[in-house]
DNA sequence: TTGTGCCTCCCCCAAATGGGGGAGACGCGG
DNA sequence: CCGCGTCTCCCCCATTTGGGGGAGGCACAA
């Protein structure tokens, strides 16, 4: 069974070069190149790739537009794996929220890349390595990028902490008081500092903030309330 | 500059086994292997390695928790990679919580464990390529688990759903009022349908629930507030 | 036509919240 | 010893919030 592949890029050299490396493997094809996005498109509706490399930058409709809309609208066994020169950045969020599989830089070694396609083909991901360390940093929260966020969390103290913890779940500050096993009173002082010295205005703020930075984490509660 | 390296396994032979492969490479030196937890924790504060290959069952203490204990209380320049036998499953978010910058299973090719320990001594992430996508899954908000959520927002009317987004910001009845040109009246009725529609008790609940079920998601707002 | 649901706005009122003070107790370091 | 930070609790008070009603307009379907 072989893999049928599609290759979208701006660029004819690069194009034809990620084809090259890829149709030299036995078990894959390159069925297409495309040098759009709505080229893209339309050779995915008539090709039913099971692979496609897309470049982000290209002329018409850049490729995590063009890739929403193939994974939208077509077959869902179609991967996608993104390629791009420049740090991954501001793109790698849009991409995966496309339904990306891959995230690659163009400077990833020929037996890397035909690596991942048989990676995402089989159903797996396969990100450059930062951005798997960022998405992993995202997950656990311990990761940069909350830096500024970190700063302003240890301005709290330990009690603070907890008490905004008790806020992320949506706790009363009577319910507060209670676990914690102090007075109601107690609580409101302690609220009020955390939100002055968070510079927020209110527990609903409070509540947005824990997770901005990562002390609360989706998943960790159940919302029965 | 060589990579010190050290392995963690119970198994005597596997460990053998990995120390080898590593040791064969010239810029790579096992500088010691440990058979349980404690022993990890020992070796780690003695041998201070650049990377650590850790089993997650062992006796006396398991990888995660040695893992999470070397990295908390040690220089946070060494980097973590898990290995496991099975399916990755709940260990994973256990391990990335603790700290592991990579997650692969025993099977991986010599040459492919050899790649992942250069890429997390450089401060990537390396991950089993189903771990990625699910973690992608999480990511995109795409994955299932929120069907229950999914059922409760539906109740919501239009309307009432963008007030939802908007106190998922953190704003008040009148800055949503604002935002949406209507009377601070009419968001008074519209945040206490939300509230007695998905049974929940105040806005800060209405947070927890928005962020929980996906409606909204860590990093699309900033909280500078 | 007669609902029925949705959006809009109004009233009153009790409860919770947030801000401003102050104060006692404790421990830790200068 | 004294200051400083932290945790604990108290007071007063303005504002917000949430719950209970009601009501008009509008669109859409029975």
């Amino acid at each position: 069974m072989t893999l049928r592949i599609l290759v979208v890029d701006d660029q004819a050299l690069v194009r034809r070069g990620f084809a090259m490396v890829l149709d030299n493997e036995p078990d894959m094809h390159v069925v297409a190149e495309s040098g759009t996005g709505v080229e893209a498109i339309e050779a995915a509706r008539e090709h039913r790739p099971d692979v496609i490399l897309m470049d982000i930058r290209m002329p018409e409709l850049d490729g995590l537009q063009a890739t929403a809309q193939i994974l939208e609208t077509q077959s869902e066994s179609t991967r996608v794996i993104i390629l791009t020169t420049f740090d991954p950045d501001e793109y790698v969020y849009q991409a995966l929220r496309a339904g990306a599989s891959g995230f690659v830089l163009k400077d990833i070694p020929p037996e890397s890349l035909v690596a991942a396609v048989r990676t995402v083909a089989d159903g797996g991901a396969m990100l450059d390595p930062t951005v798997t360390r960022r998405l992993i940093g995202r997950f656990a929260g311990t990761l940069s990028a909350d830096q500024a966020y970190a700063e302003r969390l240890d301005r709290l103290t330990e009690r603070e902490t907890e008490v905004l913890r008790a806020l992320a779940d949506g706790k009363s500050n009577r319910e507060i008081a209670e676990t914690l096993c102090i007075g109601a009173a107690t609580v409101k002082t302690h609220v009020s500092n955390v939100l002055s010295k968070l510079d927020l205005r209110d527990r609903a703020q409070a509540v947005v903030f824990a997770y901005e930075c990562g002390l609360a984490r989706v998943g960790e509660r159940d919302v029965g309330f």
